[in-house]
DNA sequence: GCGCGTATCCACCGACCGGTGGATACCGCA
DNA sequence: TGCGGTATCCACCGGTCGGTGGATACGCGC
């Protein structure tokens, strides 16, 4: 028996959601809140397996509830239910540690599919969600800017935190010219200073 | 009318993709390769819809012939296909610019459902894959450190590239001020120096 | 061979950063 | 009311960084 918590501040939704899920003999409705604080409060007495996640809820929001419920009991999953949101809405609920992001309108099968996938320990997302993760995580086409290897070597250095001098005894050169390589490399990532170079260089995705 | 371009460097996998996909009205295999090289030359001389693309090959894996094929013609989706990798391994192909990661094992319905999405301009993950993502993205549970607004105000504007100076001027504080603030991240971060302060920021999801 | 570009190396100067020491103000708790 | 913890502020020193100027070597095309 999968026990779930319904979070909504809409009475509507909240009742067609735990009639949706009351009708399936393995699933099990043990509260439900109308708020973020509330949500926290059951998830964290009751411990359901599965917390079904409005976004948009008075005094805390999704995001911020599902970040405080993982933070003290990891082992409640939290799927995040919304009509729609902006790609960094959605984002901010993954990075806030859901393990699935499900719309509301998608088929009630897929609903129910998802929280059963998320209570066996998978992940439940909505392709939209799925093809934003990937533009995430995905390099962009062609690297704008090409290091030479040498470059690349100190960049990495710094970005560990290295003084000049200390990447110049690891690489067996003076310290002058570890400094000439990261004048380039400033110059070609269009930056003035190392830890902006590190980000751009993030950003790009070169390291 | 999907054209198809299958690369597997094993004969029999190939054989057999090929007969699952012209079974299908709506799909075309428009060729095949062997290498990854093979690969790269004709997607870029036939420009099919989707590659069907092994991760392992001669010559040329399948995340460097993805990430080449996707710097010149960025409309050809590559689907990687594979048995069974380790996560960085599937990672990587991700980040090559891959639409799509399916594994061998899956239903063959599965796997057609997958092409056509990505032809369509959606994802296709196989469910490993995407749990990857999500943990990928998400942050940590608890922040094992708290920075106050102050710092993190500062430690944002340092990651931009400021100057301890032109942060002050932006803050309306003198310089001195702002480094304190600095040493205050830095020990809470146990770094020494702003660069890795700024990445350790990162790893850690605060920033 | 000769020129051109690139990668790699180094020395010197001024400005900036990291570290120490200390001040003030706020908040919760006894 | 006092007391400890935290957040916010500032000045001064020595080491480091960012910038300029220049050297050597390799590859590539004509």
């Amino acid at each position: 028996m999968i026990r779930i918590l319904v979070a909504d501040d809409h009475p509507i939704v909240r009742a067609g959601l735990v009639a949706l899920l009351e009708a399936e003999s393995d699933l099990e409705v043990i509260g439900t809140a109308t708020t973020g604080v509330e949500a926290v409060e059951i998830a964290l007495a009751e411990r359901p397996d599965v917390v079904l996640m409005d976004l948009r809820m008075p005094e805390l929001d999704g995001d911020a509830a599902t970040a405080e419920i993982r933070a003290v009991a990891p082992e409640v999953k939290v799927v995040i239910l919304t009509t729609y949101e902006s790609d960094d809405a959605i984002l901010a609920g993954v990075e806030a540690g859901a393990s699935g992001y499900l719309l509301k309108a998608a088929p009630e099968q897929e609903l129910l599919a998802g929280v059963r996938a998320v209570a066996a320990g998978e992940v439940a997302l909505a392709p939209r969600v799925a093809a934003m993760l990937v533009t995430r995580v995905s390099r962009p086409a062609t690297p704008p800017v090409a290091l030479s290897p040498r470059e690349l070597e100190v960049l990495r250095l710094v970005a560990d935190g290295l003084s000049n001098r200390a990447i110049g005894e690891r690489l067996f050169v003076g310290e002058s010219t570890v400094k000439t390589h990261l004048l380039h490399v400033f110059t070609k990532l269009e930056v003035t200073d190392r830890t902006r170079a590190v980000t751009r260089a993030m950003e790009l995705g070169i390291l």
